[in-house]
DNA sequence: GGTAGGATGGGCT
DNA sequence: GCCCATCCTACCC
């Protein structure tokens, strides 16, 4: 289903979309269009990480060189290496000095899609172009090059959207971790076909 | 349709 | 030295 197809991107969000608690910033998100230089594709997954009450959390155990970027203001990238492979791309919420982001998990691809197969080149089929956190910053060109990156202007950035169809938000538990796993601060456009599972 | 196992290296105890 | 906010391939229904 591709409930969230067609065209008119609207503004950049503002740092303001951002300073909101990361619970209410992932479910934001959703429908909005992630864009780094000629690629973009619209969020239908994400997930909320919180701050040091949150064991998932890569700022549950305080400030590291590694993390730094999730304590300050919002509306800048996280991008953090994982699994000696991979990158996952954030965008920090919450006041400055208190520590939050949301991870985005998935796009439905919608700008530059050629150019976003031709990085992807193992992507059999449109939906496993951008349908997981390692696959989506690989099909954008996303890097730790671009942690901490203003995503309010520049080359990454996350725009509104104009005339899309409406949808339902369902919240599930969060993919791929261990500690406090239970609480439901994953958000998924219902029914979109181009979510990780 | 489904899943088990390996790749691969930074971060932190 | 262990733990990952993952993805892909091979293999099995």
């Amino acid at each position: 289903m591709i409930a969230t197809r067609s065209p008119g991107l609207g503004p950049i969000l503002s740092r303001t979309f951002y300073r909101r608690p990361a619970t209410q910033v992932a479910r934001d998100l959703l429908g909005k269009v992630l864009i780094h230089g000629a690629t973009g594709g619209v969020i239908v997954e994400t997930e909320a990480y919180l701050g040091l009450d949150d064991a998932a959390s890569h700022a549950y155990r305080g400030i590291t060189r590694r993390n730094a970027v999730m304590f300050g203001p919002p509306g800048y990238a996280y991008v953090y290496f994982i699994y000696g492979m991979y990158e996952c791309v954030n965008v920090v919420t919450e006041p400055d000095g208190k520590a939050g982001a949301v991870l985005i998990r998935a796009l439905e691809p919608l700008l530059g899609i050629e150019l976003m197969q031709s990085r992807r080149p193992t992507a059999k089929r449109p939906r496993d172009l951008a349908s997981g956190p390692g696959k989506l910053t690989l099909a954008l060109g996303i890097t730790r090059a671009l942690n901490g990156a203003d995503v309010t202007k520049g080359a990454l950035i996350v725009r509104d959207r104009r005339g899309a169809a409406p949808f339902e938000i369902e919240a599930s538990p969060r993919i791929g971790i261990t500690k406090n796993a239970d609480l439901p601060l994953r958000f998924t456009i219902k029914g979109n076909e181009f979510i990780s599972r």
